[in-house]
DNA sequence: CTTGGAATGTCAACAAGGCTGACGTATTGT
DNA sequence: ACAATACGTCAGCCTTGTTGACATTCCAAG
């Protein structure tokens, strides 16, 4: 289904229509209304949106996290995340602290109703991803991680790189 | 990294830690960022968003299709597609013609100049997507569509093959 | 100690692109 | 003849992104 070849150099080449790589962004394009379908559904209740659910996923990540770094990994303007930020904290789900060092910065933290909240939602997606996963098996898994790494921009994986660090 | 085992029945077994599979969602989440970056780039200077692009992927990838199809596909309303169809129409990028069987269906072609610009658009995005799966390889690549497609809720993936069986 | 700049918050206005609901018009099938 | 289908359209609403302007608070450098 998809070739691919061995220079003498080691060099992996790979011989991809463009009918091949068509079929990796329609794939792309329908694997991310999946992805986000589950937590969509959930919110539609509520009074809040994707956006909402981003900004609780990255804090309940990284609690103590400051407003400006949120904006750097979600990637939107200050005014738009603080919209969400206001709304999220005014019903309760996130605690805005203060900073001690820097009394400038705002440390972002959820609530023990946010944390519920987050629960609720990364369930539902992470469900799906594990079945997904699953289904796919190990080797897929591996393949899938290095190929979205590979196509994010140089930003975006430094972040994600540094999350990794971090993480586990 | 990812642990994988296999019982005596050949069903294989994922020990996936949450992180494991957080790590997965943020991947997503970044990935479809770059994904989505360079066709954002260039219409952020015309009159024209993601909306337009997608429509304008579908009707290049199925020409003379109708507008019940496309909205089967992208899984949108009427009003929402109308709203993008009618100035891609009026701006000359598409094409509506009449039903010869029913003439109550439009069959949507793309003009000259929406080739020009589905050309541009796709190029951009098919370098990023070429790119990665050339950092990534072949056994890298054929995983990444394994994991995508079981991430599709049920209809899109049916959607999905169809078009695998229509295209190359 | 003053001051420039950084971090944050907020107001206003706007646009894209989703949605629902209602209605009109051809056309088709029963 | 009549109901259903395919499509278009108007009106209004929501979320979530944008810019621009401005206030506040605080750190740090002069």
């Amino acid at each position: 289904m998809i070739e691919g070849g061995r220079t003498e150099g080691g060099q992996t080449l790979l011989f991809l229509t463009d009918e091949q790589v068509r079929k990796g962004i329609e794939a792309m394009f329908f694997a991310y209304r999946g992805f986000t379908a589950d937590p969509d559904r959930i919110l539609a209740g509520m009074a809040y949106g994707r956006a909402h659910h981003r900004a609780i996923h990255f804090i309940h990540r990284s609690p103590g996290t400051t407003v400006n770094n949120l904006l750097s990994i979600l990637g939107v303007t200050k005014q738009s995340l603080n919209r969400v930020l206001r709304t999220l904290i005014a019903e309760g789900l996130v605690e805005s602290r203060i900073g001690r060092q820097d009394k400038r910065e705002r440390h972002l933290h959820l609530t023990d109703e946010g944390s519920a909240l987050e629960q609720r939602l990364s369930d539902a997606q992470r469900d799906r991803m594990r079945a997904a996963y699953r289904a796919a098996g190990p080797a897929a898994v591996a393949g899938f991680r290095q190929v979205l790494e590979a196509m994010m921009d140089e930003d975006m994986r430094r972040q994600f790189d540094a999350m990794r660090d971090r993480g586990q």
